[in-house]
DNA sequence: TAATAGGCTGCAATCGTTTGCATAGAATAC
DNA sequence: GTATTCTATGCAAACGATTGCAGCCTATTA
């Protein structure tokens, strides 16, 4: 460089008289790339490379350094990181997948994931599978294909092949959420059985001795975790279970609360309260209640599971198992950045405590 | 290929002997390419790619194109796409910026846009900006950084340096929920004026004729338009605004309406109503109004706008202005994608009607 | 029958970075 | 003053796919 040229635009056209045509073409075709920052620092492209990379940076003179950071914002370079995840094969990227971006449960947890791999460099790439197990397939293809260096999924199932084809091919995971059967994943989970066993508690203490469960789909492990959960802590808790008081619904949601709450009347069996694995499941009873006439909590308690965002709002506001969103994400992120450096990393499950949260949805029985 | 053999992978090891070595290497290295596709089929690398690429697949015969997807995925390949999109400057990747996920809006607007992404072919990286402008622009620094080939912004502010940048760099942008003042950017947005006209009308068709606005930043289009119109429709309706009764808050958050709706009560002012510019502020006026003692809607009528998911469960049911959040993500993503495909595309400012849900917290006012 | 056209496939350069290896010069040791 | 180590930089080969061009072979035409 020659220390006395200072560039401005109109500068560099009457200085560089023939060096102009590239030049132009250059700002016309594209961002500057690293040849364009080594061809006017007047060093070769591993040099720039070595300065941009703060690992090796060190390697080259300081002074030199210095100026090719210089001469790299002044044409406003930017690694293009497409060819750099090839040849390091390492993209800083990692793979979301959420069932239901529209559960709110989700949105905290996908934020705490995003902000804990930001800090780091990395960017997620997040899809909503919808819950098809094909566009699940299809989404983990389309990841891998663009080298995520890992994968967090929201959505295994129990017994899940997508998540033992990830494994298999040597894909850093992490589930979260929700678990296999297998401990063969690191995973960062809920202790359900601390969850229900404070829900029963609750109601227990508050009176109640029928106590009706309406569960999840028993595929997958929060479903199951939890109707097993139910019925040893019932049975601990010394309430007598009746089989046809518990019911395991298809879906996490709300319309298929309704409809498990409806089934619940139409044994005729009495029973003042009812559990749900979750709190959308709530609301369907919420949802059926009114349909019935029937009050809550005076006629019926009812309680959840998750403590979404604005339970507390509803009315009446739902007595619920709070568990921490934003944590989950964030350990879910932290553990995948472990194994994505140290993929010998002993996988791992992660089980953290959720918390009961007494709101207006359940009282003391009526008599 | 000699059509006697067929794979096994026992019989591959006996019958390869040593081509063996180069397998196994394959094997444990990573997943196969397309050099390896290549020469399993005896064909040239070129070949394979144009059989696997749909628009140049009829350029190679139909039985060796057969034999060539057969080979591709019996080894299981999978086109690399960070060296795909080196060479082709397409990624079929898209940016979206949104400033907070947990905002209820947001994620039926981001299901849509990855809904429409998808069936393209085309995946999102997903980035919660947390309303930081800092990380903000960093985020788009870093999604132009992987060869985005489109952005989708949510958080645009009316002047906005960094969507002038984007802009500059040629780089394909719509804008969703706000836009910037200047048109040159096409943008999927409400019909503010349409939905505070509704808003106002409902009100004043119940009697009430002292009505408190609450609004939302002057540095979003929102917050801008929102209150323009209601200036404006109020004066149409004839009805006395009184500048004490109209508060524009700092941000579109719950805390900024409950402490918009305390300042309202200390005007000493009579109003019987308040319109606010969206759902969290209303949200916000519910929290005041508890603090005060006064009751929704037989005090004070309320109204929001967006209609959230589940304020229709909120104590009372809020009367606010649906969006069709959905339809926004989809419109969005439809008109990034015509951008990307033909970037001259003239912009274009797309305005969807919000339709008004009366809801519990509006009443004819008390005498 | 020779010339031409058209259909398939191969060749090699390219996209933008990174990195092991080589080397030139400077600094140190003896 | 020479031998030896460093230091700082350049060289060139990757990473895995795509694509304009060239060339071969077969089929068609005059």
């Amino acid at each position: 460089m020659q220390p006395g040229r200072r560039h401005s635009p109109a500068e560099s056209v009457a200085l560089f008289g023939y060096s102009l045509t590239p030049m132009i073409l250059r700002m016309l075709k594209t961002r500057a790339n690293i040849k364009d920052v080594a061809s006017r620092a007047g060093v070769h492209p591993s040099t720039v490379s070595r300065v941009l990379n703060p690992a090796t940076r060190s390697m080259v003179s300081e002074s030199l350094a210095r100026e090719i950071v210089r001469i790299a914002d002044e044409l406003g370079y930017r690694r293009n990181a497409l060819a750099s995840g090839l040849r390091t094969r390492r993209t800083f990227t990692v793979g979301v997948i959420i069932p239901d971006l529209t559960n709110p449960v989700f949105p905290p947890i996908v934020r705490g994931v995003e902000h804990t791999l930001d800090g780091e460099g990395y960017i997620a790439i997040l899809a909503d599978s919808g819950s098809k197990r094909r566009s699940e397939k299809a989404l983990i293809e389309n990841m891998t294909a663009r080298q995520v260096d890992g994968l967090i999924l929201a959505a295994a199932n129990r017994k899940d092949p997508l998540v033992d084809q990830v494994i298999e091919q040597g894909i850093p995971l992490v589930l979260v959420n929700r678990t296999v059967d297998k401990h063969n994943v690191t995973a960062v989970i809920n202790d359900d059985e601390l969850g229900i066993d404070l829900a029963v508690g609750h109601l227990v203490g508050l009176g109640h001795r029928q106590i009706a469960y309406i569960g999840g789909p028993q595929r997958t492990s929060t479903g199951y975790a939890r109707y097993r959960a139910f019925l040893k802590t019932a049975k601990k808790a010394g309430i007598k279970l009746d089989r046809d008081l518990i019911i395991n619904a298809r879906e996490f949601t709300e319309t298929a609360g309704q409809a498990a709450f409806h089934e619940l009347i139409k044994t005729g069996k009495h029973f003042t309260a009812v559990l749900s694995a979750n709190d959308l499941l709530a609301l369907g009873c919420y949802d059926a209640l009114e349909e019935l006439g029937l009050r809550c909590p005076e006629d019926i308690s009812v309680t959840g599971f998750n403590d979404m965002p604005y339970v507390d709002r509803f009315a009446p506001p739902l007595t619920t198992l709070h568990i921490p969103h934003d944590e989950l994400g964030v350990q879910a992120a932290t553990l995948l950045l472990e194994r994505i450096e140290n993929p010998d990393t002993p996988t791992k499950q992660l089980r953290l405590e959720p918390r009961l949260i007494v709101r207006g949805s359940t009282a003391v029985p009526s008599a």
